[in-house]
DNA sequence: CCATTCACG
DNA sequence: ACGTACGTGAATGGT
C-alpha cells in the first residue's frame, strides 16, 4: 500500500509571498484580500498536485520565542508588516477555519519549529511529508521522505521549486543539515541571523565542503583559506555558534497534534462558500458544487479551423445587426478571432491551413460593412481590420471608461461582472501576462475559450452599457466624441511622426560632453565621487557633508527637488552645477536616448494614444510620451528640431490660447471676465489691472506675474496655501489676492462653490458636454483628502471641457481632411495643440480647415482663439 | 515594486 | 490644526 501523505504549510511565509508577489486586491467593501487569494490559489494547486490525506497550516504567534532570549536583536523576523497585509492574517485564519483546516501554533516557538517537529513525527509514522514555505531555512528539514516546496513568483508566474535531499545537494553542494551551518557562517539578513563578517555564500560553502560543519571548521581554523575567513572565524566563533543555534529548527517541539483532525475533509463547506462570496473570490467560487457552472455558456462555444466552417461563420455574422468580436494578434499578424454571432453561438476561428490572418482580417472587414462590431479594444481591432466608420463599432472599454473614468484598467471580466452580474475567467488568471502569441502556443484550448468569453461579453454588455450611458446623459459624448475619436487616434498612431535619428544622436553626444564636465566639477566640489542621480547620496553630500541649510522634506530623507535647490543656489556654486546636471541628464536619458529607441524602420515614431486613462477626459501618450517634449527651456526645446515632416510636407501647428480660462469664463457666465476676453489681447495684464485697480498701461511685471499665477490657481482649484507656495509669498497675501480676484469677477466664486456643492450632492461633477468625473474624496472624513476632492471638483469640469472641445476639433479635422480628399494628416495632440503634417500644395486649404474646426468646435460666450504656425520642424512650427 | 524627480499641458 | 496647487509618463535608485 502506498504510504499516506501530509501537507504542512508555513502560513505567514506563504501569505507574505502572495502579498508581495501578486497585485493586491480589494473587495467592494474595501477589504484587502490579495494575499489570502494568492495563498488559496497556491493551496489548491498543491492539493491537486499532491493529493495528501492530511493537511495543517502553522502560524507564528506574537509571543517571544526561545530565540529572543538567546539573542537581543532577534526581532526583525516579524518586522513592520504593512497594514494591508497585517489585516489579512486574521482573515486568512478565518478562511482556514471555515475550510476546516487545522491551524497549528505554539507559544514560544516559531512556525518553522512546528513544521520541523510535525514533519519529523509524520515521517516516523511512515508518511510522506510535503512542507510548503517561502523560506529557504526549511531546506535543512529535507530528507528522502520530506519534500520542501518553495514557490517563486517571476513575472506573474508561480513556479515551485522542489527539494528532497538530493535536490538540496545539487543546488547547494551541501547536505540539508549543513544548511544550518551555512546560515551560521554567512548569516541571513531576512531572519536577522548575524553571519560572521567577511564570509558570504561562496566562502561559507567552501569551508563546509572541506570541514562539514562549523565546529569542525573551528577545530581546523588555522588551515582555513582565505586568510580573511580564517581570522573572522577565529574571532567570531561564538557568534557563529549562536547563529547556528538560532538557525536550527527544532524537530522536537512540545506541540500537540491530532492526525484525525488534520485528515483532509470537505474543504468546500457552506461557511467557506459564504466567505469566498463576501471576499469576492470569483474564480475560487467555481470550485463549489453549488455554484452554477459557467459550462452553461461554454456549451455554446464552437472552435473552427477549416475554411468551410469559417465561411459559414462569417456569413452568419453578416446576417446579424451586431456581433461581439475579440481578436488575438501580435506584431501585425492576426492569430485567431472569436465571434459571438449571438449570445447562444460563439465561435473561435483560428489561423490554420487555408484560414490565414489576411483572410480573417478581410472577412471581418466585410462583416463590418453591414454589421456592427462590439469589442473591448476597438482601436487594437482597427490595427488589423479595416472598418470604414465608427458607426460600425461599439467600444465596450470606452463606454465603461465614460461611466467610471477612475479605474486603472477595463478588463473584460470586470466589465462583465459589473454590467452582467456574472463571473468570467480573467485572462491574467488563465495565462498570466503572456502575449497572445505565447499564450496561444502554450495554452491553446484555454485561450480559445477565453476568446469566446471575451467576444460573448463584448456583445452581451452592449445593451446594459448603452442603458447606463443614456441614464448618465453620456450617450452623445460616447457616440459623437469618443467613438469617432477611436478612429482619429488610430490614424494618428498609424501615421506617426518622422524623427531624424542621426541629429538626435549628435544632440545626445553634445549633452554628454557637458554632462562629463559637470560630473567632474560636482564631485570635485563635494570632495568625493558619488552618484549624483541618487537623491539619497546627493542629500547626504549637500546637507550632511557640506552642511548646507535645508531640512527633511520627504518621507525618506532630504528633498533635493529643483525648487529646494533653487533656494540653495546662492549658498554654494555646486548647487548650480547640480541643477544643470539634472537638466542635461534628463534631456539625455528621456529624450535623446529615449526617443531614439522608438524610431521605427520607417524612420518614424508611433506613440500610443490612450483614451481611457485620465480622470478628466484628457488623452495620454506612451511609448514614447510625445505630450511632454521639452519647450520651456531653450536647450530642451532644441529637441523639437529633430521632429520633421516627410518630404514634400510642412508642419502646421495650432494651439488654443488659454482655453481653460476661456472655458471658465463661459461656464461661470461672469460678465466681467467674458468682457475682458472680448477686449483683451493680454488677459493676465488685464486681470492684474482689474484686480489691483491699476490702469492697464501701468501694470508692473510683478503685478502681471501675480495675476497670471492667480489665473492658474483658479483653474487648479484655488487655495491660498498653494498660491503662496507658487509665488513664494505668505498665505495671507495669497488669500488677499484671491479675495481681490473674486470680488473683481464675482460670478467665479459662485460658480466654483457651486461645483463643490454639486460634487458633494451627486458624488460627481460634469463637463459642458456631460462627461462625468466621480469624486469619492469629497466624502472623506480626512481634511486633506476632502480638500483634494474640492479642488478636483473645481478643476475637472474646466480641464474636462477643454478636453472635450479639442477632441471635437480633432474628429472634425480628421474627417474633413478625409472628406476633402486631402493627403495631409493629423499626427499629434498635446492637450491644447494639434499638429498636422501638411502637403505643401494643401497648406492653404488645410490651414483653413484647422483654424475653422478648432474655433468652431464649441460655441462659447468668449471666442476660442487659436494661434497657428508653420515650420519645417516642430521647433519652428511653434 | 515604490519613491523621487522632472518633462509637458 | 490638518499641509497641496490640476492632469499625465519616463528614468532612476534602492529596498
Amino acid at each position: 500500500m502506498m504510504s499516506e501523505k501530509i501537507l504542512l504549510i508555513d502560513g505567514h511565509s506563504i501569505l507574505n509571498r502572495a502579498f508581495y508577489g501578486l497585485p493586491d486586491l480589494t473587495n467592494s467593501e474595501g477589504k484587502h484580500t490579495g494575499a489570502v487569494y494568492g495563498f488559496l490559489n497556491i493551496l489548491f494547486r498543491i492539493l491537486e498536485e499532491e493529493k495528501p490525506q492530511y493537511l495543517a497550516v502553522a502560524f507564528d504567534l506574537h509571543a517571544p520565542t526561545f530565540r529572543h532570549q538567546m539573542y537581543e536583536a532577534y526581532k526583525g523576523t516579524r518586522k513592520a508588516m504593512p497594514e494591508e497585509l497585517r489585516e489579512q492574517v486574521p482573515l486568512m485564519k478565518e478562511v482556514l477555519e471555515a475550510m476546516e483546516i487545522p491551524i497549528v501554533s505554539l507559544e514560544g516557538y516559531e512556525a518553522d519549529d512546528l513544521l520541523g517537529t510535525l514533519g519529523r513525527r509524520s515521517e516516523q509514522r511512515g508518511m510522506e511529508v510535503t512542507i510548503l514555505s517561502g523560506d529557504r531555512d526549511l531546506l535543512q528539514l529535507a530528507t528522502d521522505h520530506v519534500l520542501i516546496r518553495i514557490p517563486k513568483t517571476t513575472k506573474g508566474q508561480t513556479v515551485i521549486e522542489n527539494y528532497h535531499t538530493q535536490e538540496v545537494i545539487e543546488k547547494y553542494q551541501l547536505r540539508p543539515e549543513q544548511i544550518i551551518d551555512l546560515k551560521a557562517l554567512m548569516g541571513d539578513s531576512s531572519d536577522n541571523i548575524p553571519g560572521i563578517p567577511g564570509v558570504g555564500e561562496k566562502t561559507a560553502t567552501k569551508i563546509l565542503l572541506a570541514y562539514e560543519n562549523v565546529e569542525n571548521a573551528y577545530a581546523h581554523v588555522e588551515e582555513i583559506k582565505p586568510n580573511k575567513a580564517k581570522e573572522s572565524l577565529r574571532d567570531h566563533y561564538d557568534l557563529a555558534q549562536m547563529s547556528k543555534a538560532l538557525a536550527t529548527i527544532h524537530t522536537d517541539s512540545p506541540v500537540s497534534f491530532d492526525y484525525d483532525q488534520a485528515k483532509l475533509g470537505e474543504l468546500y463547506t457552506q461557511r467557506a462558500y459564504e466567505m469566498f462570496q463576501r471576499l469576492e473570490f470569483k474564480n475560487l467560487l467555481q470550485r463549489f458544487a453549488c455554484e452554477p457552472q459557467e459550462n452553461a455558456l461554454e456549451k455554446n462555444f464552437f472552435f473552427c479551423e477549416d475554411l468551410q466552417g469559417a465561411e459559414t461563420i462569417f456569413e452568419k455574422a453578416k446576417a446579424q445587426e451586431v456581433v461581439g468580436v475579440q481578436i488575438f494578434a501580435e506584431e501585425g499578424d492576426l492569430l485567431g478571432v472569436a465571434i459571438a454571432v449571438s449570445r447562444e453561438e460563439i465561435y473561435y476561428v483560428e489561423v490554420s491551413g487555408f484560414v490565414s490572418g489576411e483572410y480573417l482580417a478581410d472577412k471581418l472587414a466585410q462583416v463590418a460593412k453591414q454589421t456592427q462590431i462590439a469589442a473591448f479594444h476597438v482601436k487594437v481591432l482597427l490595427k488589423y481590420v479595416n472598418v470604414e466608420t465608427w458607426t460600425q463599432t461599439f467600444g465596450a472599454e470606452v463606454a465603461a471608461y465614460l461611466l467610471n473614468p477612475l479605474k486603472t484598467a477595463y478588463d473584460y471580466e470586470d466589465i462583465g461582472k459589473e454590467y452582467l452580474g456574472q463571473i468570467f475567467p480573467g485572462r491574467q488568471e488563465v495565462v498570466g501576462k503572456k502575449g497572445d502569441k505565447d499564450a496561444l502556443a502554450e495554452k491553446p484550448e484555454e485561450m480559445k475559450r477565453l476568446g469566446c468569453f471575451m467576444a460573448y461579453v463584448a456583445l452581451a454588455v452592449k445593451a446594459p452599457l448603452e442603458e447606463a450611458l443614456r441614464e448618465a446623459g453620456m450617450e452623445r459624448i460616447f457616440q459623437e466624441i469618443e467613438m469617432p475619436l477611436v478612429f482619429t487616434l488610430n490614424s494618428m498612431e498609424k501615421e506617426g511622426i518622422q524623427v531624424e535619428g542621426e541629429a538626435l544622436r549628435v544632440y545626445g553626444e553634445q549633452l554628454q560632453v557637458r554632462i562629463g564636465e559637470l560630473e567632474k566639477q560636482i564631485c570635485g566640489q563635494a570632495g568625493e565621487d558619488f552618484n549624483i542621480n541618487s537623491p539619497k547620496q546627493l542629500g547626504a553630500i549637500l546637507f550632511e557633508k557640506m552642511k548646507l541649510p535645508g531640512g527633511k522634506k520627504t518621507k525618506t530623507g532630504y528633498s533635493t527637488a529643483a525648487d529646494v535647490l533653487d533656494k540653495l543656489a546662492p549658498k554654494h556654486p555646486i548647487v548650480r552645477d547640480i541643477l544643470e546636471y539634472r537638466q542635461l541628464t534628463k534631456l539625455k536619458s528621456t529624450y535623446a536616448d529615449g526617443l531614439a529607441g522608438y524610431i521605427g524602420e520607417d524612420g518614424r515614431i508611433h506613440s500610443t494614444f490612450h483614451q481611457t486613462i485620465t480622470a478628466t477626459g484628457r488623452i495620454s501618450s506612451t511609448e514614447p510620451n510625445l505630450q511632454n517634449i521639452p519647450i520651456r527651456m531653450e536647450l530642451g526645446r532644441l529637441i523639437r528640431k529633430v521632429f520633421v515632416p516627410r518630404e514634400g510636407c510642412i508642419f502646421l501647428d495650432a494651439d488654443y490660447s488659454q482655453i481653460e480660462l476661456r472655458v471658465l469664463a463661459h461656464m461661470s457666465g461672469d460678465e466681467k471676465l467674458i468682457q475682458a476676453y472680448r477686449e483683451a489681447q493680454d488677459i493676465h495684464r488685464l486681470t492684474a489691472s482689474q484686480v489691483f485697480h491699476t490702469p492697464f498701461e501701468e501694470v508692473t511685471d510683478l503685478q502681471r506675474r501675480n495675476a497670471k499665477a492667480v489665473n492658474f490657481g483658479i483653474v487648479y482649484g484655488i487655495s491660498s496655501f498653494g498660491l503662496s507656495q507658487d509665488l513664494s509669498i505668505t498665505r495671507k497675501e495669497a488669500a488677499d489676492y484671491i479675495e481681490r480676484y473674486f470680488s473683481t469677477y464675482p460670478k467665479i466664486k459662485g460658480f466654483l462653490d457651486g461645483l463643490v456643492k454639486k460634487g458633494k450632492e451627486d458624488g460627481y461633477v460634469t463637463t459642458m458636454f456631460g462627461r462625468r468625473r466621480p469624486i469619492p474624496e469629497l466624502k472623506s472624513s480626512n481634511f486633506m483628502q476632502r480638500s483634494f476632492g474640492e479642488r478636483i471638483a473645481m478643476n475637472s469640469p474646466i480641464q474636462g471641457t477643454a478636453a472635450d472641445i479639442i477632441k471635437i476639433a480633432m474628429n472634425r479635422v480628421y474627417s474633413r481632411l478625409r472628406q476633402e480628399g486631402l493627403r495631409s494628416k493629423l499626427i499629434l495632440q498635446v492637450h491644447d495643440e494639434l499638429l498636422i503634417e501638411t502637403w505643401e500644395e494643401e497648406l492653404e486649404q488645410v490651414s483653413e480647415i484647422l483654424l475653422e474646426e478648432m474655433r468652431q468646435a464649441a460655441s462659447l460666450d468668449v471666442a476660442l482663439e487659436v494661434d497657428m504656425h508653420t515650420g519645417k520642424n516642430w521647433y519652428e512650427a511653434k
